[in-house]
DNA sequence: TCCATTTCCAAACAATCCGTTCGGTTATGA
DNA sequence: TCATAACCGAACGGATTGTTTGGAAATGGA
C-alpha cells in the first residue's frame, strides 16, 4: 500500500466525516471546523490535506466511476446504462445521496450532469446519431430526465425500486428519442 | 404607490445590486458587503429590510409568476407552458438567468422547478391522466428535461431560439408522454 | 530494536464576514 | 411646517477561514 498509514486514516476520515455532515445539515451548512471537530483532526492536519471544503468534496468524486460503465448498448439496447446505475446507487446509498442530492454541493452536481451527459452522447452516436446541435439539446433534455429522477430517489420524495425508477425513465424518453434518431 | 418612496428605492437597488453580483461571481461568492457596497445602502439599512442574502434573493421570486400561465390546453394541445415560457424568458433573460441559472442559487432553482412541476402536472392531469406514482415520476422527468435545456441556454451552452428549444423538448418528451397517457 | 523522517497536534494569529445596536441626520408625506 | 419614518456610519461581539509555529507522536526502513 502507497503512502503512510496515518495518511490515509486522516484523509479517509475527513471524508468520512463531510458525507455525514452533508446528510445531516447540507453542504452549504457544514464549516471546516464541524469537519475537523468529526474527524477529531488538528486544523492544520486538515489544511495540509486538502485546501477546501470543496475540495474534500471533490476527493470523493472516484466513487462516481459507476457512471463509467462499457457503453457496450446496440442500436436496439438503448441506455443500456441506466439499470445497471440505479442499481449501483442503491447500494452506495449513503455516499451517492451525499454527492447527488438536494443537499449536496452543486459542484459534484454539475460534474456528475457532465459525466452522464458524455455517456448518453457516446451511447446516441454508437446507435447511429450525427453529431449537431439537436443531438445535443437531445442529450440535454435526456440527462435532465434522468438526473431528475435520480434526485427524487435519493431525496425521499419516491420509493420506487431500480427497475420501476428505469421504466419510468425509458417510458418517457425513448419514444422521442428513437424517433428523432430515425431522423438522421 | 404603497409605501414611502426610499422604501421602494432602497430594496430595488440591493435587489438590483444581488442580480448584477451573482452574474459576475456566482450567488455562493457574493457576500453581504458586496451587496450594501454596490448599491450604496447603509448596513443597518439592509438588515432593517432583509434578514438574509438569500431573502434578498428570495424576494425576486414574483418575478417568476411567468410560470404560472393559463393552462388552457385540451388534450390535443400538450406542453402550452413551453414556448410562451421560453419567449418571456428571453425578454427578461438577465433577470432569469440570475436566478435560474447555474451561477444562481439552489433555493430558487428548486422554488422553479416545484412551480413547474405543478404546472406540468395540472396539464397532464387535464389530459386524462390520474393521480399516481407512475405520474409523478413522468412529470419528474418532463420537468428535468425542460430545466435541464432552460439551463443549457440560459449559461449559453446553446444559441437556439426558443421555437427551437421549444421543438427540441417537445420531440425528446412528447412521444413518451402521449404513450403514458394512452396507458391510464 | 533503533532512529531519522514524516505526520500530526494544539494554540494562536490576522483577516473576513455576519448580524446587531446606537445616536444622529435626512427625507417623506400629511 | 412638522411629526414620523427611514437612512447612515461606526462600532461591537461572534463565527469562520486559512496560516504559522514549535513540539509530540507515529511510521517504516535499517
Amino acid at each position: 500500500m502507497s503512502g503512510d498509514r496515518r495518511v490515509r486514516r486522516t484523509r479517509r476520515m475527513v471524508q468520512e466525516a463531510l458525507i455525514g455532515l452533508i446528510l445531516e445539515k447540507g453542504y452549504e451548512a457544514v464549516t471546516v471546523t464541524d469537519i475537523i471537530d468529526r474527524a477529531d483532526v488538528g486544523r492544520s492536519t486538515f489544511y495540509s490535506h486538502f485546501t477546501d471544503k470543496q475540495d474534500v468534496l471533490l476527493s470523493n468524486l472516484d466513487e462516481l466511476a459507476f457512471l463509467r460503465p462499457a457503453p457496450a448498448g446496440g442500436p436496439d439496447k438503448l441506455f443500456a446504462f441506466s439499470l445497471p446505475t440505479l442499481e449501483h446507487v442503491r447500494e452506495q446509498e449513503r455516499l451517492v445521496r451525499a454527492l447527488l442530492g438536494r443537499r449536496g454541493g452543486g459542484p459534484v452536481h454539475a460534474r456528475g450532469e457532465q459525466l452522464l451527459a458524455d455517456l448518453v452522447r457516446d451511447e446516441l452516436l454508437a446507435a447511429g446519431a450525427r453529431a449537431s446541435a439537436a443531438l445535443d439539446l437531445l442529450v440535454v433534455c435526456v440527462v435532465g430526465a434522468f438526473m431528475g429522477l435520480l434526485r427524487a430517489w435519493l431525496d425521499g420524495e419516491t420509493n420506487a425500486s431500480p427497475a420501476e425508477l428505469d421504466g419510468a425513465f425509458r417510458a418517457a424518453v425513448e419514444p422521442g428519442v428513437r424517433a428523432v434518431l430515425g431522423q438522421l
